[in-house]
Order: C-alpha cells, then sequence, then structure tokens
DNA sequence: AACAGAAGTGAGTGACTGCTCACTACACGA
DNA sequence: TCGTGTAGTGAGCAGTCACTCACTTCTGTT
C-alpha cells in the first residue's frame, strides 16, 4: 500500500521504532517475538525495521539500552534537589513506580535472560555501570549501602514479576515487604 | 534407526529428560530451545517427548520445578544440624555454591522472564512459596530478615548472571560484594 | 507360544520467521 | 524542472520448529 504516514524524521522514528520493540520484547522475549510483531507495533514495514537495525539481536539491544535509560531517567527525576539518605529514598520510592509499568519491569528481566549472548551482557553491564554510579554520585553512601539498594531493587523485580502483593499469604507478604517501611 | 538404549523404567527416563531440557532451557529460554535439542541431549526421539510431555510449554514448566527442587535440596542439605542464624549464613553460602553452576542460575531467570505465561508465573509463585517457607522453618528469622536474605540472593543472581566478578571496577565489585564480609 | 500393552521411532506437515531484493514515492537542492 | 538521495514497501525465500500419525520393537503375563 502506499505510506499512510507521510515521512518522518529518521530519529524521532527510530525512537518509535525501540519504543514499540520495547513493548513486544518485553512481553514475550528476544527469541519469542516476532520482527512483524514489532514493526505492526511501530507502524511502519518489516523490512524498513532491518534497514534500521540490521538485525533483530541489535534491536533488542536498543530496547535494553533505552530500558537502562529509564531507570536512569527515573532516578534523576527523583534525587533533584536531594542528597544522601533522602536522595536514596526517593530514587528507590520512584523505582517502584517504574517498574510497575509492566514494560520496563518485564524489559529487565528478558534482558538478564538473554545475556548468555555475549553483546547483550555486555549491555546489561554497561547499563549497570551507569545506574551504580549515578546513584552513588546522588547519594554518596557506602558501597554495603549501596549493595543493599540494588538488591532490595531485584527483589522488588521479583516481586513485581510475580506479582506478590496479589497473594495474600504470609510468605508473599514478607517478600514484597507489606508488612514493614522502607520500600527500597 | 533401532533403539540403540535399551528400553528405560518411564520415571527414570522422564528425569533424564527433564535434566536435559533444563540444560537447554537454562541456555537458550522457552521461545529460543527447540524441542529437537533436547531430544537429542536427553537421547531419546523427539516425537516421544511429545508423548511423555504434551507440550514444550509443559516440559518448561516442569523444568522449572526441578530448578526450584534442586535450591531446596541445596537449602536442605546446608541447614542440617543448624538453626537460627548460621542456618541463614549457610543456606547463603550453599546458594552460592548452586549458581555458580550456570544451568540452574539461568534456569531460574528464564522463568522469570517467562512468567508472562500464566502457568509459568504460578509455578514461580509455588516455587517460592516452598522456598521461603523452608528458610523460615529452618532458621526461624523474622519477616524483614528473610526478605533480606532473599533480596540478597537475588543480587546474587544478577551478579553472577553479568559475571561481575570478572570485572574489575569498583561498581562491579561492590555489586558483587567482593569488599565486604558477609556473602548473603 | 501367543498376546496385550507400553516404549520408542521415521517421516512428515503446515505454519511461521528472520532476512533480502528489487522496487516506488517523496523531498530538496541546483 | 530535473536529478539525486533517502524514506519506505511488496513479495518472497530458505530454513526452522512444534506437533502428529502410523508404525515397530520390546517385555511381562498367561
Amino acid at each position: 500500500m502506499t505510506p499512510v504516514q507521510t515521512r518522518m524524521d529518521p530519529d524521532e522514528r527510530r525512537d518509535q521504532v525501540i519504543a514499540a520493540a520495547l513493548v513486544e520484547f518485553a512481553e514475550s522475549g528476544l527469541a519469542g517475538t516476532s520482527t512483524e510483531a514489532i514493526a505492526v507495533r511501530a507502524g511502519i514495514s518489516q523490512p524498513y525495521l532491518f534497514k534500521m537495525f540490521g538485525t533483530k539481536r541489535d534491536l533488542f539491544i536498543a530496547a535494553s539500552k533505552r530500558c537502562f535509560d529509564n531507570i536512569v531517567k527515573t532516578f534523576t527525576d527523583a534525587a533533584e534537589g536531594l542528597a544522601g539518605e533522602a536522595a536514596l529514598g526517593a530514587m528507590g520510592e520512584a523505582y517502584l513506580g517504574l517498574i510497575a509499568d509492566r514494560e520496563n519491569l518485564m524489559g529487565q528481566l528478558q534482558m538478564y535472560a538473554a545475556c548468555n549472548d555475549h553483546e547483550v551482557r555486555e549491555c546489561a553491564r554497561d547499563g549497570f555501570r551507569k545506574i551504580f554510579q549515578f546513584v552513588h554520585a546522588a547519594s554518596g553512601a557506602p558501597p554495603e549501602k549501596l549493595r543493599e539498594f540494588f538488591a532490595m531493587g531485584m527483589l522488588c523485580n521479583l516481586s513485581a514479576a510475580l506479582s506478590l502483593t496479589e497473594i495474600d499469604e504470609p510468605w508473599a507478604q514478607a517478600l514484597a515487604g507489606q508488612t514493614k517501611d522502607a520500600p527500597l
């Protein structure tokens, strides 16, 4: 068919495609997602997708980077004007909001699952380095404290992935942290 | 070809197939693994695999259960004859040994990634309930302490998945816990 | 010996998918 | 207005994969 949408600025289109890819990959993972599904969601033809990204895997990596970027952006916003424990607390709180969005949560988990692939793993390491360094700089917290922060973040991922808050049993509430104070 | 292996006790064969499935699924995930690869590794024909498990997904779930069983078994062995903090510490230590085996680590991560699927999620919840209740019973630790225990476990998963100990940078060592004492 | 039932397989099939190629339409500069 | 570069597409190929069916071989029982 003749193109329904007018031509678009390449950067903008690229953004659009990555956003669509993140949604689809988050739902079905690298191997489980068809490039066709991504193309449809992005509103372009599937061949054009390959013109832009070359490989499905490369697109997956681009989407993964976006996923980490979202985290950094969330932390940046949350920590603005704060420092120390206050900054750390605010970032933890903000993170809960971010992973309430299934797209960001599952995108992350799909990435870890795919990190037997060398390039994907490298991308995950890069992302974590950036996040860690930001949190370190913003809070000034010592390594041990940062380790606890990230550990709690990982537990929150699990809790959100399994929707533990929906389960009305002690073990689930203990893991989800429903009984106590500090969320992160 | 005519069967090279002699007939086998169904339970034993089932075990063998699940073990093979765990290896393959851990490497490539639910969608990324071919049933052919599993059949070859298990030393049976691919049709027979379907006779035993019906669906690839059902086999994945069986392998996931096995993955959790391995954790419970590891904890059981580790905590034997111990109680309280000592039991908790021993289980933490033992867990590090378990996930040093890529098969158990990645099997777990593949499961979380696949848990958009309702049955997979149910399986994961079941597994965690059992593990939590065991750790709770074996250590007698309060909810908050247990939460920290599992949070650290999740962080260890990440650290192992990304092989952070191989990275000679402060952020990686902080997350991997290379600088401090308690491993879990 | 004869049979029942279960272990196990060869050979396929329809559907899907990553990726390519040859092509069209559009915007912009001279 | 005309050419050129680039956004964008239709059609399809080669390969893969979950799953099926009809079949064979083995073993335990009577």
